[in-house]
DNA sequence: TTCTGACCACTGCAAGCGCAGTGCTTTAGC
DNA sequence: GCTAAAGCACTGCGCTTGCAGTGGTCAGAA
């Protein structure tokens, strides 16, 4: 097993490249070698086995489409209300909208754990975790809305990405600003 | 090309049955034979090429997942309120559920369509009436909430349903019934 | 008899995997 | 600064797997 974590980070993209442009059945330890424009077999030597590969391809695209903590910070300096709320979903779209193969491979591993326990085990954590986290930021920082208002929004905003990412047509009836601020204005309301 | 209406359903059955399971990787003539239990060679007879066969299985998971007309009109009897909206989207939630497989299959076809232009835009096609209609029906049966909440109302339920099917970890931690009165109570509610 | 579909066997093709072997580069030890 | 060793990049090959497609036979219905 090779380490130069400058090439398996190559390979990785590449993998990430792949996926979304061929889907699962075009991932091949070759298609991977073609892609990085690297000498057939290297991806053998940097990932056992099929598993082992779309572990590594997870956790790869959890790092990008992680948001950049300096942005973040900057973004909540501002007052704690609904247009923050919404800004920061706004952000999130454009995040998911610039990087759509890290998105659209994150959806062919969704897809994939329902099959492979140990892939499903392992992304189940990490998007519980997120979720979690995502909650308790969100409360923790004083935004407004409950805890099941939070995970509304968790839901619509996967709904919202979804066919962004597979059937634009759709929410390209919308104007995305106007459908974030609506949705933020309404599911994070105070029970009445 | 074979004309026998219950043996092609019967295939097309067997190629969501291995979409679920195998995904599109595992998505073969040779495998759809062997799932429908019918002898070697017998989908090639059925199906031009890999674009007719998914097309073709792409209306049959619309058929498949279409609710029951019958069903529909007995709850639509009663008061259009919140609570009765709620009820729709709880049945939808269990229409999925009961035919896990067809649903798969089509996030196996959205994805196929991100990169086949053909069925991309068959796909497109149906799933935008499908939303049209959808808001059509909602605001002409006098239903609670305006366009832009039943938008949201739709892409929510995508999202907990995306969830619910590939990682029931996360819609898992709330209660179902709740989760969808709180959203329809709250998207619907008047713009203020 | 004739037509349609069911069934079956065979051929040919393509792709991928894993491995082994070679040569280069870098590091460590002295 | 030299040498030895280890790690990595690269290449090619053999093997296996698996699929699509074709053509031909058989059975039943019109």
């Amino acid at each position: 097993m090779r380490q130069n974590p400058a090439r398996r980070t190559a390979l990785l993209d590449a993998a990430i490249d792949v996926l979304a442009r061929d889907g699962s059945r075009g991932l091949t330890l070759r298609a991977i070698d073609a892609a990085a424009s690297v000498p057939t077999g290297t991806a053998t030597n940097y990932f056992r086995d099929r598993d082992d590969l779309l572990g590594q391809v997870m956790r790869r695209t959890r790092e990008r489409l992680a948001p950049d903590p300096a942005v973040v910070e900057r973004t909540m300096r501002a007052p704690r209300d609904a247009k923050l709320v919404a800004e920061l979903m706004r952000q999130l779209v454009d995040r998911m909208r610039a990087d759509r193969a890290s998105n659209l491979a994150m959806l062919e591993l969704r897809l994939e754990a329902t099959r492979r326990a140990a892939l499903g085990d392992e992304l189940g954590g990490f998007l519980t975790a997120e979720h979690t986290e995502l909650i308790d930021f969100h409360l923790g920082a004083g935004l407004p809305g409950d805890r099941i208002g939070v995970a509304l929004l968790y839901f619509a905003m996967s709904g919202l990405l979804l066919d962004d990412l597979t059937l634009p047509a759709i929410p390209d009836q919308y104007r995305t600003d106007e459908l974030v601020a609506t949705l933020v204005a309404r599911v994070l309301s105070a029970p009445r």
